[in-house]
RNA sequence: GGUCGGAUGGCCGAGUGGCUAGGCUCAGCUCUGCAAAAGCUGCUACAGCGGUUCGAAUCCGCUUUCGACCUCCA
């Protein structure tokens, strides 16, 4: 197994991944708010995490990967009027909360199917464990870290501050915390403005209401994380994932949670993807500036020049380390389109090269190159998910395979061996690992019989030097979106787009 | 205001001390009936100012500037 090491977001530096159970590693990843449509920026950590889990399944990982559906009314607890966002959005669109989050559960994980992201081995829903989170903040209160206030309950983070490291991931000093000017409401039932709810009691008109030993009520945000991922991965587990913007306050809090509740803290790594912004600002509800994924491939959005294909976006992200801000543009999203095409052309006819088999390279310094570049894939994506880089030499060694059709290289310039371990390479990485699929699936025979016709005709007309039929086939299916290329062997293939 | 992270060629974006990532665009060339595609070549950048060093985009300091978090947020 290869030496994988990652930027671990608690201890701010890269570290060598050692699971907790030699060969299985637990990922959990903190899934969608499902009180409306996902967006762009949505699609950046559950891309990411795909990678990351396809990545240690290739290293022959047995991964558990638990990504979860927030479907139970968490409020902005900090926020003015303490809404609940379900609820409240639920009233607004005269849905009952059920009928709501399963819409967009559903349009959810249509989005992650046209994104080729695998699906989690577990995917639990908030409102389905209401009764662990119930049954560990008792745990919390038993404990001392935990008060009731009206049907209420909240953590002491003071206290659990004197006794353990309060503000170690987020980089936040708790005294600082306490100082902050900012006046909110809705906070006069805490003992500081700095605890978060656990439990919270539902006014009459609130609809998602569970009856709880403080009364009828809804779970804090934080307590349904630190819940199910103690569930399914254990007290202690390996790798959690999430956006940057969640650092502070809701895995703060999870680890605070997690440490009283179990003795010890959670999670051995943690990993934060950074931000996809739009004008140099990050994309989010609160700022207006969200393109939904149905707006993305619909191309039906005043920010958008065209539709952008799901492996456009998916080649996009990738294209740019997770940890880097990825700034939203037609003009990027246009170039990745471009360069995503050129490149899966070459992977397409690399798997077509019949190969003469020769033992030794005709090109020895070409040979030893590509071999190079097809190693250290295997070294990039150890040195925390550099997928960027792992893009970049596949670009490499694209000319190579363009040149073995077109002529530049000779075709005995690779050896065998080389030929094996570049078709193995791309498959692994670019299919596999990266979890790229072709902008358009795999024409029926019928289709090709056709199109075969047609430029069967075109080439008897060039015979006979009728260039008008010829090129009236060419441009007559060039406006249908088929582009006829004339290749130098005299063939002719095609491609759509 | 506090904490943290950025500023790389026309654009997007890798990269932590020497070996000029990669993509897109643009220009020229090869191939071609023409075109497209493909290939080749060119465009040598690291916010500014100091410092450390034989050598800095990369380390240190200051300045300017942008952003994230501090409130729900991927």
């Amino acid at each position: 197994m290869a030496e994988l090491h990652f930027y671990n977001s608690y201890t701010r530096q890269k570290e060598k991944f050692t699971s907790i159970t030699p060969g299985y590693a637990g990922l959990y990843v903190c899934g969608p708010t499902v009180s409306g449509e996902s967006h762009l920026g949505h699609a950046r950590p559950y891309i990411t995490f795909d990678v990351v889990q396809r990545y240690l399944k290739h290293l022959g990982y047995k991964v558990r990967y638990v990504r979860n559906i927030t479907d139970a009314g968490h409020f902005e607890e900090e926020g003015r009027d303490a809404i609940d966002k379900v609820g409240e959005k639920a009233k607004l669109e005269k849905l009952e909360p059920m009928e709501m989050v399963h819409k967009y559960t559903s349009l959810f994980h249509y989005g992650m199917r046209l994104f080729n992201c695998e699906e989690p081995a577990i995917e639990p829903t908030a409102t389905g464990h209401i009764i662990e989170q119930i049954a560990m903040i008792e745990t919390i209160i038993e404990k001392g870290y935990a008060y009731e206030v009206n049907g209420s309950v909240y953590f002491d983070v003071k206290k659990y501050a004197e006794n353990y490291p309060y503000g170690k991931l987020s980089g936040r000093i708790l005294d600082d915390l306490l100082e902050t000017t900012r006046e909110l409401d809705g906070q006069e039932e805490k003992r500081n403005k700095v605890d978060f709810a656990l439990w919270k009691n539902a006014p009459p008109e609130h609809i998602q209401r569970w009856i709880s030993p403080w009364g009828e009520g809804f779970p804090g945000w934080h307590i349904e994380c630190s819940a199910m991922s103690s569930k399914y991965l254990g007290e202690t587990f390996d790798i959690h994932g999430g956006g940057m913007d969640l650092l502070f306050p809701h895995h703060e809090s999870e680890i605070a949670q997690s440490t009283i509740a179990h003795g010890h803290p959670p999670v051995n790594y943690w990993m934060h993807n950074n931000m996809i912004t739009i004008n140099g600002k990050k994309m989010g509800k609160s700022y207006n500036n969200v393109i939904k994924f149905s707006e993305l491939f619909s191309g039906n959005h005043p920010l958008l020049e065209q539709p952008y294909h799901p492996m456009v976006i998916r080649f996009y992200i990738l294209q740019t380390h997770y940890r880097s801000t990825l700034d939203f543009s037609n003009e990027s999203l246009q170039a990745s389109e471009r360069a995503f095409r050129r490149l899966w052309e070459a992977y397409e006819l690399l798997q077509k090269i019949n190969h003469p088999g020769n033992a030794d390279a005709g090109d020895k310094t070409l040979d030893q190159q590509v071999i190079t570049w097809c190693n250290e894939c295997e070294d990039f994506m150890c040195d925390d998910f550099n997928t960027a880089k792992v893009i970049a030499n596949l670009f490499e060694i694209a000319p190579v395979i363009n040149g073995m059709k077109g002529g530049q290289v000779a075709a005995n310039a690779l050896s065998a061996n080389t030929i094996t371990l570049l078709k193995k390479t791309f498959k692994v990485f670019l299919e596999d690992v990266l979890g790229m699929q072709p902008l358009q699936a795999v024409q029926n025979n019928n289709f090709d019989k056709v199109i075969s016709l047609l430029i069967e005709i075109r080439t008897d007309a060039k015979k006979r030097k009728d260039f008008a039929t010829s090129d009236q086939i060419r441009n007559k299916l060039a406006e249908g979106g088929i582009l006829l290329k004339d290749e130098k062997d005299g063939t002719v293939s095609y491609t759509i787009e």
